[in-house]
DNA sequence: ATGGTAGATCCTCTA
């Protein structure tokens, strides 16, 4: 492929839809709104069998990367340009369908393609202690593999997206109340300890917090144990869902959007999309 | 201090 054929805007989205089955709908909506090139799923709670693709390809996305099983977790990149390089990957010697990865083809990458990592990290349970919570130490245990992964197999030079749902909020700015929250798993500070060494592993950019600034209160999810419309009144929220890129893509950010909106289409998922576009400079 | 809701499913688990 001669460079000029490489598309010269790619837009991103990830989304974590609580089922994409009962999803699809809200999908096409966000596909109007967004127009995005890529999306990466999270928690499509689906076999790859029983996954809507041929409906998500009339859409436009007929190239797919699917790692899915029963019920539980389940992640997806669908793409409207060609997917290569198809990975599904296992973290802490369990199938349970949290990563694949695949390269899509970008003008604005050294390599001429991003190396794109759809990841949705194990929530922890509710207490936030490895010594006698066995969610919490896998929770940990995974972060610490994943970066152990980018260290060995990976560099800061390679153009890459790492993108899903981590559960874990990192700055203060990035839950409703970093007091309270500090006792609360997906904001102890181990978690974030972990979530760091993860983002050292190979310079990772927070690329939503170089469009807004840290200081500035940012979510990504809301709780469904609220009634009606409180999540927006109280926006009592977290940010868990990351877009993360390495350095050759730096230049190339051209803009970030939480998808507030989509929480409230109905029935929601608790979770809202985050769509980065990258642009050749 | 507690429980609040949602989704898939085997009637409980995970979030």
């Amino acid at each position: 492929m001669s460079s000029a054929a490489l598309p010269s805007v790619l837009r991103i989205a990830s989304w974590n839809v609580n089922s994409v089955r009962l999803r699809l709908p809200h999908l096409e909506r966000l596909i109007r709104a967004q127009d995005p090139d890529v999306i990466c799923l999270q928690e499509t709670k689906v076999i790859d069998v029983l996954f809507p693709a041929g409906v998500l390809a009339d859409w436009g996305y007929p190239y797919q990367a699917l790692s899915g099983m029963k019920s539980y977790n389940g992640v997806a990149i669908l793409s409207r340009w060609p997917l290569e390089d198809v990975q599904r990957v296992s973290w802490c010697g369990r199938d349970d369908c949290r990563h694949v990865s695949a390269r899509v083809a970008f003008a604005g990458s050294p390599q001429g393609s991003v190396e794109v990592h759809c990841l949705y990290v194990p929530a922890g349970g509710d207490i936030p202690d490895p010594e006698v919570n066995p969610k919490f130490a896998h929770k940990l245990a995974f972060l610490r593999e994943v970066e152990q992964w980018f260290l060995a197999c990976r560099g800061y030079h390679d153009a890459m997206v790492l993108t899903g749902d981590f559960n874990v909020a990192p700055l203060p700015s990035d839950v409703w109340d970093h007091k309270k929250m500090s006792r609360v798993i997906t904001h102890t500070p181990v978690e974030i300890l972990h979530l760091q060494r993860l983002q050292d592993s190979v310079r990772w950019i927070d690329s939503a917090r170089t469009f807004v600034p840290p200081s500035e209160p940012l979510f990504t999810w809301w709780s469904y144990r609220q009634q009606g419309d409180a999540w927006q009144t109280s926006n009592r929220g977290r940010r868990l869902d990351h877009l993360w890129i390495t350095e050759p893509l730096a230049a190339a950010q051209a803009g970030f959007e939480v998808v507030r909106d989509a929480r409230g289409w109905e029935p929601p998922s608790d979770h809202a999309p985050v769509v980065l576009t990258l642009r050749t400079p």
